[in-house]
DNA sequence: ATATAGTGTGTATTTTTTACACTAAGTAAT
DNA sequence: ATTACTTAGTGTAAAAAATACACACTATAT
């Protein structure tokens, strides 16, 4: 950390704060890193924005690179510039959140060369990360929890098809406090994005849940008005 | 426009949507630029991040240059970021909002440098402006639409001593629909962030209203909470 | 058949939101 | 001083939304 590093201009980055949630769990995406500085300390996946990118796309790009995935719903929700946030020199960093669905069907490929692993570690013990990472994940998890509130951002968690209670304990988990049962059916119902299919739930040793998919069309329509959680 | 300019190294910048208040409009701060590109053309008021400043201190020492305000409740909205956002190279800016009482007693002191002359216009009729400058404004827009439900920001459009009346007309210009009187009175006490003054407002020629303050010990123990409106 | 574990459902109560109209107070003009 | 004018300031009833709360059902495993 202390030792004499190269200066870079002045540049900037997007640094990942992937959600997954694997039926169980929040869990975030980290790499291990696996080069100055910060070597062998846990950080955010990112990378430098390329020069004819825009920054959806590159964070689209970034996000690939990292999991193999495509088409998932990211938002930049902030810039950190700090001076010396990077010992390295001036870098500037958009923030972007996603939300993805765990284990299941797709399996992720979190390959990136410029670490030595990637692996999605639980939010409830997260190790000292590197740079202000920790900074940046906080204000996204803060972002999340204001934005499931009010936005349909949820099923982005769960696999296609999906339990009402698989629901409810997404929302839990977010907003970090117990729901009622039948109050959350009720207002999540109401919403109207739910499509309750004639399927069942799989595998389980007990009364199998109904299962419901979300309905986009319905979704568009909702999207940009307000709902509230 | 189409003339050759210089290349510029990878730069960021920062663009304020200033937004003013001045007793019966909405107005944002434009200047009209003096240089290429987009000479004679209105702009956002922004300028260069420094190499040793923070973004919010940068924020702020930009907002003091071109209005002579300190102490103005600023906030980072969004960073645009299209490759050919401008057209001397890659210039990442970030959006920051300012919520400012105009006229009354200070006067604002908007001198800028480069800018042939900085005006108040409404936002009702805005002249076509230079770069994306539009797209970050309706962000912006849209930024305080939301933020003015949830968080008790209004008052920064207002003096220190205001009227009920005034402070109802803020909402409805921002949220651009009409409010009930007596609801919105019913609602706005009950956050209990006022304070009623002894004081009647002066220089009307009608029935005087009562005047209010906010109160900033109370507000700081709800900010962070949810309101709503 | 029985134990187990999670599914799925309704109602009454409280709180919040909405809709709605008149009197009071001060100023200006005559 | 009367009158006209303009905005301030107030309450209630109805509707809608949020909350609190408990038990019978169903599939599986043993």
């Amino acid at each position: 950390m202390e030792q004499i590093l190269p200066h870079l201009d002045s540049v900037f980055s997007i640094d990942c704060v992937l959600f997954g949630f694997d039926g169980k769990e929040l869990k975030i995406l980290l790499i291990e890193r696996n080069e100055e500085p910060f070597k062998d300390w846990w950080a955010l996946p990112g990378n430098i924005v390329g020069p004819d990118e825009s920054l959806d796309q590159s964070a689209s790009r970034i996000l690939y690179e990292l999991t193999g995935l495509r088409g998932i719903y990211m938002e930049q929700y902030y810039a950190f510039g700090d001076p010396h946030r990077h010992p390295q020199g001036r870098v500037i960093t958009l923030a972007y959140y996603a939300l993805i669905r765990l284990g299941g069907d797709k399996e992720l490929r979190p390959i990136s060369t410029y670490a030595k692993r990637a692996n999605w570690l639980p939010i409830s013990d997260l190790p000292k990360l590197a740079f202000d990472h920790q900074k940046i994940y906080d204000k996204g998890l803060e972002k999340i929890k204001r934005r499931i509130k009010h936005q349909p951002i949820a099923f982005e968690l769960l696999p296609e098809k999906f339990t009402l209670t698989q629901l409810q304990h997404v929302y839990e988990l977010v907003l970090g406090k117990k729901l009622d049962k039948r109050n959350f059916r009720k207002k999540i119902v109401s919403f109207g994005v739910l499509k309750e299919l004639d399927e069942k739930q799989k595998g389980v040793s007990y009364r199998a849940a109904t299962l419901y998919r979300f309905d986009k069309r319905k979704y568009a329509k909702l999207f940009g008005k307000e709902i509230s959680f």
